[in-house]
DNA sequence: TTGGAAAAACGAAAGTTTTCGTATTCACTG
DNA sequence: CAGTGAATACGAAAACTTTCGTTTTTCCAA
């Protein structure tokens, strides 16, 4: 028997739809499945489907807007990319995020530009650091 | 209906086992399943089938030691990483690797010392850019 | 050579995800 | 105020994941 776990990572469904959502800001059923790929031919259905679940599952919050929900994020995007980057980390690059740095920045042809920019991210971020450090 | 999607990623026990995999180089169930979390009780029967459903998907290869299949991985770790950090940040930075370090470096989870370390990976990248560009 | 231990093969059960159909509710208009 | 079109509620089917029990195979030691 397994014991139900709880999750707090969207699947891949709801990611498509969060996305979407964290687009618009918020939307009804409608607006969001105009959101997403072209090519994603869902049923209005399926989407109220996920919609509800994805309530249920307290990732987004709706208010009523006549008959309509109208659904809102409740996780927001910054965050969530923070939780993945941090599940990514663990299990895939033993909890140290400099090898996944490096890995990315070994393989993803980051041009010379965006290299620099993280350069200067790093280096205010340091500086914060340290002035946090010496108060 | 749903039509049958092949999937290039590991499933969570998968990655599991995997990761175990990766650090043995090969092994047995029996080695693989002890390299695994000690508060992981599986049977052993458990660990033989996600074994051969591993073989299945093609993400290890076996071969046989007496009556015993020895399991070896066919991915790599850092094409695997590579692999789950392109589809991070195809999902989930628009495809901006720069992004996903910026908000890697941003959350405040980061130790100074990761910190610094990572910049010293980018100061060693963007030298070798500059003796790339300059020769 | 054979009996037993260990491994493999297989299937099945329970949970999750994804999708959609049917039934119901609801707001508005004629 | 009833009818209709749109939205919600609900359940169910199909695929996938995770786990393990039972049966079969296989090696080897007494």
């Amino acid at each position: 028997m397994r014991h139900k776990k709880k999750n707090e990572f969207l699947t891949e469904v709801e990611l498509e739809f969060m996305s979407v959502l964290w687009e618009l800001g918020q939307g009804n059923v409608r607006d969001i499945m105009a959101g997403l790929a072209p090519e994603r031919n869902l049923a209005y259905t399926s989407g109220a489907t996920i919609l509800r679940i994805m309530e249920q599952k307290g990732f987004v919050t709706s208010t009523k807007d006549g008959k309509t929900f109208v659904y809102a994020p409740v996780v927001a995007k910054n965050a969530y990319q923070s939780l993945s980057l941090r599940d990514l980390s663990d299990k895939l690059f033993d909890g140290t995020p400099a090898m996944l740095v490096a890995r990315l920045v070994d393989d993803s042809g980051m041009s010379e530009a965006a290299l620099e920019e993280i350069r200067a991210l790093l280096e205010r971020r340091l500086k914060d650091a340290d002035t946090q450090r010496d108060r």
